[in-house]
DNA sequence: CAGCGAAGATTAGGACCGTA
DNA sequence: TACGGTCCTAATCTTCGCTG
């Protein structure tokens, strides 16, 4: 007696035919025909009614059917006992580090579907006030990978770019400049203006837009928290300038958006780990996150 | 009830593998 | 390397249910 009789007993009961149990076997019918008479000649019981249209189990057939499933369980738990149930699933732990930012417009669905795909990886994330400090946390290994904005500081750190986001200016709905769709950074100097804090990536981008001309406007408060900014703009108390996607991925009638004029507003973002460290549950994240660079690229954008 | 088609059983022959 | 056993395929036979 050996397995392949058993599947192919297997086969027939599922299929309701000896043909039928061929096909999903990839034999002839004669083949399965023949494993089920050597089958049964050696048990020295029927285990197959032939009746048409279906054949059936016997109580004969069913029994060994039953021992089959029980030896395919058994089989089961000892690969597993010796970890090469599937030699391409890793386990492991990974950490990972996102701002909250990140983590609600962008990389929560990425991080979501890695968990699904991979339930043997325990992921431990960690939110960070800024994709700054997530890269820190990396090379103080206290995380194993953060989302970041680039650039990032940090020669230790290699990088992976997983999309580039557009930068915009908010304003309330019912202030002047919301009747454009454009703005110069020199009208922007105008208004009192709410500030990322230091080490966001988005403050990076101010900084970029401002500092190249005559200054940042008067600053009314400073905040890492998209949320608060959002909200403080909308009590008309100054102007922000914030990525796109976190305007657009909830649209709010409370707020105007405005493209600034001739400036760079573009940003890279993606993932930092630490150079020369193997780890196969990093590299199986970094892999799972470029796949999907394009659906992130999607949200950055829409 | 004969004819037909579908499906299982049987048989011949070949490929492959282990063993002496 | 010859031999025997195993397992397969292809061809053919047999059986059974359906239909006119």
């Amino acid at each position: 007696m050996d397995l392949k009789q058993l599947a192919a007993l297997r086969a027939i009961s599922e299929a309701g035919s000896f043909g039928q149990a061929a096909k999903r076997l990839r034999l002839t019918q004669s083949a399965v025909s023949y494993q089920i008479r050597n089958l049964e000649e050696e048990l020295g019981q029927t285990l197959i009614f032939r009746s048409r249209p279906n054949v059936t189990l016997s109580p004969a057939g069913l029994t060994a059917l039953r021992s089959y499933e029980r030896i395919l369980g058994e089989i089961d738990q000892l690969r597993i006992s010796f970890g090469s149930r599937d030699e391409a699933e890793v386990s492991g732990e990974l950490r990972v580090a996102s701002s909250i930012l990140g983590i609600v417009y962008l990389y929560g669905d990425l991080i979501g579907e890695f968990i699904y795909a991979h339930p043997r990886i325990e992921v431990k994330m960690t939110t960070t006030e800024s994709g700054q400090e997530g890269a820190r946390q990396v090379i103080a290994r206290q995380t194993d990978v953060a989302f970041v904005a680039f650039p990032i500081d940090g020669a230790q750190l290699q990088s992976i770019t997983l999309g580039v986001s557009e930068h915009v200016a908010i304003v309330p709905a019912e202030h002047r400049l919301a009747e454009f769709d454009s703005v110069t950074v020199d009208i922007l100097r105008q208004h009192p203006f709410v500030r990322y804090a230091p080490g966001a990536g988005s403050r990076h981008a101010t900084d970029r837009i401002f500092l190249s001309g005559h200054g940042y406007p008067p600053i009314i408060l400073e905040s890492n928290d998209t949320e608060f900014i959002k909200r403080v703009v909308r009590m008309g108390l100054g102007l922000a300038i914030v990525p796109s996607f976190t305007i657009s991925a909830a649209k709010d009638p409370r707020l105007h958006t405005l493209r600034i004029e001739g400036q760079p507003t573009r940003q890279e973002f993606g993932l930092v780990f630490r150079r020369r460290v193997k780890s196969k549950t990093l590299d199986l994240f970094c892999e799972f996150a470029r796949a999907r660079a394009s659906e992130i690229l999607q949200k950055a954008g829409r």
